[in-house]
DNA sequence: AACTATACGGAGCCTTCCTCCGGTTCTACA
DNA sequence: TGTAGAACCGGAGGAAGGCTCCGTATAGTT
């Protein structure tokens, strides 16, 4: 890669990553250019669309969404690890705002080494609760990713409502029902 | 509201149905006019803007989703009355896809009659099973509203997978943890 | 039949996405 | 250091959808 390329790359997701903080992830692709100080075709030929960079920008982050997983394995209670993993997950992508509508869908290719990233590190805290008995052994990573991705979606579209997440996350972890078995087959 | 109007109004309206059924909420506005026979300018003075004609076209539903309630009202088991009706709503908003990331906001007044009589129904059904004990007490209407609307949108993104919303419903009526008062505070 | 309020319709402007290609700049190698 | 050409740059412009505006047509009334 050419030095004036790297510069420009490395520039492109920088600026990509404020606006889609500042603004969510449907900015207009030709702002991230026009600040970035390069034109539109720049823009593309890095990044084939909007989804490429979405997916290196959340890349920038799974680091430390990986490391974390791996320092909550250690943690005392496996239940509490893992949702701690997923209100971080929760707070991550929460900061660009329609990251997780992507995120969620499964259908195409895109971003899928950001979700196989994520599926992975989660699996591990996931199989560690199940089995300690402290959750459910039907359920997979990818559902208890994509349930709180729909609740970050749920709480951000209801930005005047700060206890949204909280209440949503409170219902699914422990259930509406009081006596599930009689009501659910 | 003159004969003709009328005549176009209903018409645009049906075809609204038709074309969010077949290719999602978020078709052209343009095929609608099209397909029902009139230009542009009129469906836009009949509905001002796509919301408008969403609540148009979901408020066609309401009749049979209030009805519903009652007649759930009336069955034995009051935790499966809700969740029967929890399910029909999925149902009738999977038909349009689309429409359950709209009906999810609620920063805006975008379709509020629907969804003022979408809570008066379901209230009746979760107040009826919360009296009964057989649904936890801090659970109100509107987030059972929005998680059951968040889940139909994690389905709707997953058009491959048939079973995901059965999962992620029995996952967050039964949920997730087995022991919820120790980790969940 | 004449009149008027009402409704119609599409031309046209705006915005955004994305492609394409002529011109420019960098790097490698002599 | 000079140079060839590969790699890169950038914005014009086509395509498509959202929405407005206003000249024309028509239903309903007297």
């Amino acid at each position: 890669m050419r030095a004036d390329a790297q510069r420009n790359y490395d520039r492109l997701l920088e600026e990509a990553k404020q606006a889609f903080i500042v603004h969510g992830t449907d900015v207009a692709l030709e702002d991230i250019a026009r600040h970035a100080g390069v034109g539109i075709g720049t823009l593309y030929r890095h990044f084939p669309d909007r989804y490429a960079l979405m997916n290196a920008v959340y890349e920038l982050e799974l680091d430390s969404l990986t490391r974390r997983a791996e320092a909550l394995l250690d943690t005392d209670d496996p239940a509490d690890g893992l949702v701690r993993w997923l209100r971080a997950i929760a707070v991550h992508s929460t900061a660009y705002r329609g990251l997780a509508a992507t995120v969620m869908e499964s259908g195409d290719l895109r971003m899928t080494s950001c979700k196989n990233q994520l599926r992975a590190a989660g699996g591990m805290l996931l199989e560690r609760a199940q089995r300690e008995g402290a959750v459910r052994r039907d359920a997979e990573i990818g559902d208890l990713l994509k349930l709180t991705y729909a609740i970050v979606l749920a709480a951000e579209k209801n930005p005047d409502d700060a206890g949204v997440f909280n209440r949503l996350m409170s219902l699914t972890l422990t259930g509406i029902l009081t006596r599930p078995e009689a009501a659910v087959r």
